[in-house]
DNA sequence: TCATTAATGGAACTGGAGTCCCGTGAAGCG
DNA sequence: CGCTTCACGGGACTCCAGTTCCATTAATGA
């Protein structure tokens, strides 16, 4: 019978050759455009002109704004580094939000990721695809919380994930809602905060 | 002489009688389509019909949707509540905590507050407008820690506006980034984080 | 290497967001 | 109360983001 017979979404049955290239090209220009000109002037068009490709190809393999930016995280999430290892857990925790504090006020990648919050409020599926990159972000760093209760520097029972995502959240809110300087300063502070609630047991249990 | 004389902005010399009502109604039916259909679907002769009010008035009052979002700011920023006074340092953070956590689960106010932020990251006026909310915000709350630290509680130095940050950070980042559940355990432990570190004079100097 | 057909790209088309113009209604003031 | 003119509202218009159609190119598998 096989009606009702799903199509194929286009660039998944020829991956290779053209497409790949179609595809590098189109995110780089889509980066491009975020960092400079911000979420409101990305237009999809104006992608497809940059990259030097068809636009109906851009329409027709993301279709829509939103759609586009999450396929760009997923590029984002691939190429993310491995944790440094300090030895102890506010060394670790430092250089995690030292990491974090560079990425969000490097030129290229800080109005990227406020781009990429931009439409993950606005699209779920978007949203969904932001909530898999910090769950990979997490997953890489949240073994040296564990290593700490291991050594005995932290109680029983600390949720790793937790200590790491606390690290992380005063520097986004800097970045999106305060508009206070981010600078190491805040990323230590940051550091420092996180750390002493675990010691004090918050996240443990 | 008198060239170059600026016109004033429409609804400020007759800022009465029907220029509020069509103000009110219009902000009133922005704020609807963002709690439903959210900051993507936002568009200003939408808003214009919901409000019954002339497309045209709307685009010279307004102009584009993120002025739109700025000024529905303004009106929020208007009625924020006093706050709780309880006594104990960890029981106003928790106080404060709660009020934010039932703020961003709200069915209506959730969402806005979502669209806002997409807003204030497309548009500098807007992330001004932010800023100075959350300022005024802060401002009600901060009183607490100094409080607190008048009683000994604290650290001497410690910055008040920063742990009262400490405290909202977390929540914000569940809502945008982690999509984890934003329940009253977690506003509690952002209370005894936030307090954790303040007490151990991460905030202090 | 060749046949198959997935995927791209150009060009014409369409719908609706945003603008402009001008007549009408009602604030504010004496 | 009436005058002045600010602000609103309707409707026509423009322009471009997004769609559709089809010819061309090239990825894949034999």
């Amino acid at each position: 019978m096989e009606l009702e017979s799903r199509e194929a979404e286009p660039g998944t049955v020829r991956p290779g050759g053209r497409t790949a290239r179609v595809r590098a090209a189109v995110l780089q220009a889509a980066g491009d455009v975020l960092a400079e000109r911000g979420f409101a002037h990305l237009d999809l068009a104006d992608v497809a002109r940059r990259a030097g490709v068809g636009k109906t190809t851009v329409y027709r393999r993301w279709g829509t704004v939103t759609a586009l930016v999450a396929d760009l995280l997923v590029d984002m999430a691939e190429q993310s580094l491995p944790r440094s290892r300090t030895g102890s857990l506010i060394g670790d925790l430092k250089a995690n939000a030292r990491l974090v504090q560079r990425t969000l006020t490097d030129p290229r990648q800080g109005p990227l990721f406020k781009a990429v919050i931009a439409a993950a409020t606005c699209d779920p599926r978007t949203a969904e695809a932001l909530r898999r990159f910090y769950d990979t972000r997490i997953s890489e760093w949240a073994p040296c919380v564990q290593e700490a209760v291991e050594r005995g520097e932290l109680p029983e029972g600390t949720d790793p994930r937790e200590v790491i995502r606390a690290v992380s959240a005063p520097l986004y809110y800097r970045l999106l809602a305060s508009g206070d300087p981010l600078d190491e300063a805040a990323a230590d502070r940051a550091a420092e905060a996180a750390a002493a609630a675990a010691h004090a047991g918050v996240y443990a249990r």
